[in-house]
RNA sequence: GCCGCCUUAGCUCAGCCGGUAGAGCGGCGCAUUCGUAAUGCGUAGGUCGGGUGUUCGAGUCACCCAGGCGGCACCA
């Protein structure tokens, strides 16, 4: 006998053996029916498997979000099935269920085109309509090699051999069909439903290495209603709107061109943008204790080798060489030339810790198929910076970074939504040794700040472990922006010291750290956020001044000057257009405000101010306007300083030890 | 880099089965001076990403190259 313990908390007996459809039965018919899958102490099992033990159980219907993984699941199957009736010698791989929805990846010489989806999605649906049961099996190692490799699927035998030796072979039959499979699965391939569309073919390479064969991958998305589907689909059309690189077309942000693939070109408007947020940051830097520098763009070939970046990155950096024959490579990151400037001269414990910033300019050869607008380009800046401290720095300056970059994701409207802690990679730099204690500072620090993360082992960059801050936009998506690095590798292999107080030489701490990441990728980033309807103290164009008739050109050009006195960005339209036309166009172009002059205004000394997204009309005296417009598009930081909460900070020439 | 798809006026896009290119927006000109998301009329823009081939004839078919897009791999 065994136990189960429901829900409800209630507990009861049955036999060994028993079904969850059995169990669903035993409490009623209606029950019986809807039941998909049981969950058992978390696990989900199939309706029909006999549970050979008990504990907390509860039965699950294909509405509980528990199932929606498991429909994904099932219909990548039904997929697959399809896939296998329509292109006869396709192998099959693996197919899990993703978030928002499935993939399979398939092995065939053929390509598919992107016609055959329509077919496949037929096909599948045909196959939910068989109500095909999906049968849990248990077969022997060997006989399941054999059986799989008789029948062409070499993948799947490999799939068998790598499992370890003491793991269940289970293949799950639906119909005539079988797959080797985990589990769990629906009861029958019904179940699953129709609310699934195929979105995309692409390539992926078996066991996700590039040295393997390419398999052909179909993604597809998976619901359990037509009406989450649908709302899945719209989501979709509505990210594809806010798609940086349409923006940044549309209110002429910025270009790229063959010439220079992964390098924007910022036109006056992105780059107003561009040294705006720079601007802001450098501000919360300086007033953070930072200190800006500048290092060269192209440094000998030797300083990378020492750092070891030659070793790791050469083929990913752009390289050139002189006549004399110096091998010179441009700078993919800022790092061994801030620690040149910090070798520069004998260090003191007093002196830390030193904080160096730089916004310059950066090249990587990224390959070219991982160029994507800003989020991923060949030419970058960084709000970049290296912290040289003590040990003892450690955490406080853990806990200044954290608090800052909470500070400025919360001026900049975007939420931190998770910490990951990503330790050493495989390939890296430094001893073990290092790493452990590299490690485990950074871990401890970010725990006594109070920190809540996730830990990612293999993850961590070349030559530290890594605190990755990823924050979430406003449709919900989540981007890694923010990094503190724990570097004890590169002090050493550059050899920065210090001395202590105790008279002798020290290697200090190097925290690698930024908060936007790639102002690039940042901007490509907060453009989706915002839709490019920035916020005032962000946007490019400000405030257009728009004339109703050429009666009122004359007050339109003062009132412009006079906002523009005021340190706004102006533009004035004083085209012989309706305002009707240009409060659309203005509109369009995410001006924030419009300032709308007639000859009533004209006669006043007003202004119709009239804000995006909104039909109303505000209307004011033009110097009152310049002042509320001016004081509300300044930056949240200077803001603050205006209204006396934060007294700006004053630079500390040395600090006690 | 790998797989698939795409590449037509400044922008967004239409061009079926091969017979030497269209629309809207934008630009320019003229008229209109019109009170908050598109005033009317007129006009100029392209040889169809680059190349080779098939064909009497190619934007339309085939192949090669480049770039873009969607993935994969990579990501200091």
């Amino acid at each position: 006998m065994i136990d189960l313990i429901f829900p409800d908390g209630s507990q009861r007996q049955f036999d060994d053996g028993v079904t969850g459809r059995a169990i669903a039965g035993s409490i009623s018919k209606s029950l019986e029916k809807k039941a998909v899958l049981v969950k058992l102490d978390g696990e989900l099992l199939d309706l029909d498997r006999p549970l050979a033990r008990g504990g907390r159980f509860e039965i699950l219907t294909r509405e509980s979000p528990e199932a929606l993984e498991t429909i994904r699941h099932d219909v990548s199957h039904i997929m697959a099935e399809a896939v296998q009736e329509l292109f006869p010698g396709t192998q099959v791989t693996i197919g899990p269920a993703i978030e928002d929805g499935f993939y399979y990846d398939f092995a065939r010489d053929e390509p598919f085109s992107l016609d055959d989806l329509p077919k496949i999605e037929q096909r599948m649906k045909e196959i939910v309509e068989r109500d095909e049961p999906i049968k849990r099996e248990v077969w022997d190692r060997d006989e399941a090699i054999r059986h799989f490799e008789s029948i062409g699927e070499r993948y799947k035998a490999e799939i068998i051999r790598d499992l370890p030796e003491d793991e269940e072979i289970s293949v799950y039959r639906q119909g005539s069909w079988k797959d080797l499979c985990l589990g769990p699965h629906l009861p029958s391939t019904r179940a699953a439903g129709k609310a699934f569309k195929l979105t995309k073919l692409a390539g992926a390479y078996w066991r996700g290495d590039h040295r393997n064969p390419q398999l052909q991958r179909i993604y597809g998305t998976a619901w359990a209603s037509e009406a989450e589907l649908d709302a899945y689909l719209h989501r979709l059309e509505e990210a594809e709107k806010r798609d940086h690189r349409k923006i940044g077309q549309a209110m002429d942000l910025f270009h790229f061109q063959e010439e220079g693939r992964g390098m924007a070109f910022w036109h006056p408007k992105g780059w107003t943008l561009y040294r705006t947020l720079v601007a802001y940051m450098r501000r919360r830097m300086e007033a953070a204790g930072y200190q800006e520098v500048k290092t060269p763009q192209l440094l000998d070939r030797s300083l990378w080798e020492r750092s070891g970046h030659w070793d790791k990155f050469h083929s990913d950096m752009f390289v050139c060489e002189t006549d004399e024959g110096e091998v010179l490579a441009v700078k993919p990151m800022n790092c061994p030339g801030h620690v040149q400037i910090f070798n520069h001269g004998q260090r003191s414990y007093r002196e830390l810790p030193i904080r160096l910033a730089e916004f310059e300019g950066l090249h990587r050869y990224e390959s070219s198929g991982s160029l994507h607008g800003l989020l991923r380009v060949r030419q970058l800046a960084q709000d970049d910076a290296h912290v040289f401290c003590r040990e003892d720095q450690v955490e406080s300056e853990t806990r200044d970074f954290v608090r800052l970059l909470n500070l400025v994701y919360a001026d900049l409207g975007v939420e931190l939504h998770a910490v990951k802690l990503a330790l050493r990679p495989e390939v890296r730099a430094g001893s073990d040794e290092m790493w452990d204690r590299a490690e485990a500072m950074l871990e401890r620090a970010a725990r006594d700040v109070g920190l809540e993360f996730e830990i990612l082992p293999g993850e961590g960059g070349f030559y530290a472990p890594k605190l990755e801050f990823h924050l979430r936009d406003a449709i919900g998506r989540t981007w890694q922006c923010g990094t503190l690095q724990l570097d004890m590798v590169m002090p050493e292999r550059l050899d920065a010291s210090y001395i202590g107080e105790d008279g002798l030489k020290h290697r200090p701490v190097m925290l690698h750290r930024a908060i936007f990441g790639s102002i690039e990728r940042f901007l490509g980033v907060l453009i989706e956020h915002y839709a490019g309807a920035f916020p005032l103290w962000l946007a490019p164009v400000q405030l257009v001044v728009a004339t109703i008739t050429s009666d009122a050109d004359d007050y339109a050009r003062e009132a412009a000057a006079a906002l523009q006195a005021k340190g706004l960005r102006v533009e004035l339209d004083l085209r012989n257009e309706k305002v009707g036309y240009k409060v659309r166009e203005h509109s369009l172009a995410k001006t924030p405000v419009i300032a709308v002059v007639g000859r009533r205004e004209a006669e006043q000394r007003q202004v119709a101010l009239r804000r995006l997204g909104s039909d109303r009309q505000q209307l004011m005296g033009l110097d009152d306007a310049a002042n509320a417009l001016a004081s509300e598009a300044s930056p949240p930081d200077l803001a603050r300083q205006a209204a006396g909460a934060l007294a700006p900070r004053t630079a500390v020439v040395r600090e006690a030890g």
